[in-house]
RNA sequence: GCGUCGGUCGGUUAGCGGCUAUACCAGGAGACUGUAAAUCUCCGGCCUUCGGGCAUCGGUGGUUCGAGUCCACCCCGGCGCA
């Protein structure tokens, strides 16, 4: 096993606890929050933008860059790594999220956190679509770019991301719609056992040294479900976890605490997607150690930034003369130069500068929020760093 | 002065006798959780008991069951000729 996963501190009176995953490109002290770089870039900003707001590592997609440059072209690069020139760890996802945002997600807009059990509405839910069809060998996608047909099963998906090269690897699965009835739920879920194996199987007989494999357990909204499958896959041989699938917002700390309890305390766990920042402290409190989430690089795009424990919307009439930064007392590079009214100006001029502000600023605050959490807990004073987040 | 083409939301514009007058941009607001996303949704004349109701296409008349659309005159603008 090529990753070393070692606990320095354990809150006493929950499941969070702070230590380090060391990987052969760095180490990555946790909690951590893993930024999203997709297509081996994070958007709009450049790796050492990345490095410099603090982030650890980055996080890939095998879907995006199988289509696009292709695995090839990520080997003779000599892996992502090189590729990209991110000077650090990297993780790739599976391909299993596109079994869901271009399969069940595809016509029907939907997200995979439903905001309650409310929402949950069986009738708007299909497993597939035009762009994405489950079988039980794995998943006929077609491409985003040109439309054209391709086949991803569990061991095609490892040899891709074998061939893309990231330090962590998460093995192929189907995330499901939290739409989705209980039967299928269930039904993916098992499926998703299978691919487990099978992902596992194949790396270990191929894989490069460098090269750690993490689980990825299912469940969705049930209490039963997601307790089986974290002790199925905890079970098996991987180096560490995803936690997966969709949530209900509410209950989401519930279902993450669900899991922990069943995996192997030595591992480490990664909860996947999730990025808003009361979701970051409830899945540290409940036992996760890494997260990533497209969140605060997307709503940075779109003009929106956190601030406090809230957002705003940089393009509200009010900012276009607000000459106060993003956030008073912020130290990132965007907050310690620039205006409210310059970066409103950026995206009203339709000025990719402003994107690049915003999400400077956005994952400053993110990762930092995930770092003060791990301050806190090595402090012994989480709950206290909680309750002041709650307060704001 | 004559001829001609045109005047529809802040801008550009569709509509060429019929049912709810288009669309894009600018403007206002909201959404976004393992990136289909620098994207998407909503609002934008007045009144409303939220079911709707009443307006509106430069102006005034007219033709017609019915006019942004056809006719007459007027106002304004572009172009051409004097």
């Amino acid at each position: 096993m090529s990753l070393k996963f070692t606990i320095e501190k354990k809150l006493s009176n929950n499941r969070g606890r702070a230590g380090r995953i060391e990987t052969k490109n760095g180490v990555i002290e946790t909690p951590a929050f893993i930024v999203v770089g997709t297509k081996a870039t994070v958007k709009s900003l450049t790796p050492e933008q990345v490095k410099d707001l603090g982030a650890q590592a980055v996080l890939a997609n095998t879907y995006h860059l199988y289509l696009q440059p292709g695995e090839e072209v990520m080997k003779k690069a000599g892996g992502l790594h090189k590729f990209m020139n991110w000077d650090g760890p990297t993780f790739t996802d599976s391909g299993g999220f596109q079994a869901f945002s271009l399969g069940a997600a595809f016509d029907n807009k939907v997200g995979k956190v439903a905001k309650g059990k409310d929402e949950i509405d069986e009738s708007i839910f299909s497993p597939h679509s035009a762009m994405a069809k489950v079988d039980e060998d794995g998943v006929t996608f077609k491409s985003i770019i040109d439309g054209s047909s391709h086949r991803f099963t569990p061991e095609r998906s490892m040899e891709i991301q074998h061939n893309i090269g990231a330090d962590i690897l998460f093995a192929f699965d189907e995330c499901t719609s939290p739409h989705a009835p209980y039967e299928y739920q269930k039904e993916a879920m098992d499926r998703t056992h299978r691919w487990a194996k099978r992902s596992l199987e194949y790396h270990q007989k191929n894989r490069s040294s460098h090269q750690s494999i993490f689980g990825i357990t299912q469940g969705g909204r049930h209490e039963d479900l997601r307790k089986e499958s974290a002790k199925i896959i905890g079970a098996m041989d991987f180096d560490g976890f995803g936690i997966g699938g969709s949530f209900d917002k509410e209950d989401m700390h519930n279902a993450v605490g669900w899991v922990a309890d069943e995996l192997p305390e030595g591992k480490p766990r990664h909860l996947l997607g999730i990025g808003e920042p009361l979701d970051l402290i409830l899945g540290i409190e409940n036992g996760m150690d890494t997260f990533d989430c497209v969140a605060p690089t997307r709503i940075a795009r779109n003009g929106a930034a956190y601030v406090g424990s809230g957002r705003i919307n940089i393009l509200n009439e009010q900012f276009g003369q607000d000459f106060s930064p993003i956030e008073t007392g912020c130290a990132c590079y965007a907050c310690t130069h620039y205006t409210r009214a310059y970066i409103s100006h950026l995206f009203r001029a339709k000025e990719i500068l402003g994107a690049t502000l915003l999400s400077i600023h956005n994952l400053y605050y993110i990762v930092n929020l995930v770092k003060r959490a791990r301050v806190a807990i090595l402090e012994g004073n989480f709950e206290k760093f909680k309750q002041g987040f709650l307060s704001l």
